[in-house]
DNA sequence: TTGCGTGCAAAGGTTTTGCATGGCA
DNA sequence: TGCCATGCAAAACCTTTGCACGCAA
């Protein structure tokens, strides 16, 4: 693809200034949105959609979907590890919704066993653990023994 | 949890019987609400997405995302399969659609492994695979060496 | 000057919810 | 009779889109 020309602006500057403060954490665009309508440096909502969704297209920002009905994560790749970056896995619980992320040195193994034994080929980014933490493991014992 | 009582309706009747005419098929709630439509038996659109997010509950019916923003899909899975020994994982394609189900000793242990070094109680009714099966991998190596 | 990027508001589509009514047990 | 389930319409929700304007190159 002849990557179309690209102009740079101050809106998808400090949009990635502000993703690469919070790398590591999952963020939705929504948040976004509500971080620099806090800030007051005003950046429109639909240019943060439009940069987030050009943004994973170039493989600086991963996006993740955790289920239909709530809002896509978004995560803070860099452009560095853009080539063969390890992702990590998901995993949501039902309990409190919380949503943990794991890097995982078995996950990876057994991505490659459904590979190599049932030619599928999983895609982590889409892919989510659904269960419950440990927390509400505890949780819902206690509830049962009442 | 107690369980609480169930009545039995007409609708919910139905809609189990509509749903397990076309099992291995995935349906939207819209394409339900539809098929009622049409049928002239006239059922809710809210009973429709309530009853199909109390089967899921139940485990007769499983719900699948297949991105963010498309309707979840909906496939029945039955009473049978769901308080059974043995439980197999889901896979499913998002290039054709096709879901796979295997039972693998390797998926097993890593949930063991999810469980005692993450203490994530994964649950396999819920979890799905997202990813390419092995026919829709070669399409997409064929469409990009175009 | 060219045309890409932005911002606003409105539309889009799916899913949820409030509330009165109906129907099972 | 007591609750749960239903149905309708409206709301909620995230995301996309149309269009005019601004701004980078």
């Amino acid at each position: 693809m002849p990557a179309s020309v690209q102009y740079k602006t101050r809106q998808k500057d400090e949009l990635i200034r502000y993703l690469s403060t919070v790398q590591g954490k999952h963020i939705t665009a929504g948040d976004v949105v509500k971080h620099f309508r806090e800030q007051g440096e005003q950046i429109g909502q639909s240019t943060i959609y439009r940069q987030l969704e050009r943004l994973v297209d170039e493989g600086i920002v991963s996006k993740y979907t955790i289920d239909a009905n709530s809002p896509a994560c978004f995560e803070y790749i860099g452009a560095e590890s853009h080539q063969g970056a390890e992702h990590c896995y998901h995993c949501k619980c039902e309990g409190c919704g919380k949503l943990i992320h794991l890097h995982c040195e078995e996950m990876e193994e057994f991505r490659e066993h459904l590979k190599k034994e049932h030619g599928f080929r999983m895609d982590p980014f889409r892919t989510v653990f659904y269960g419950l933490c440990e927390d509400c493991q505890r949780k819902g014992n206690e509830a049962q023994n009442k």
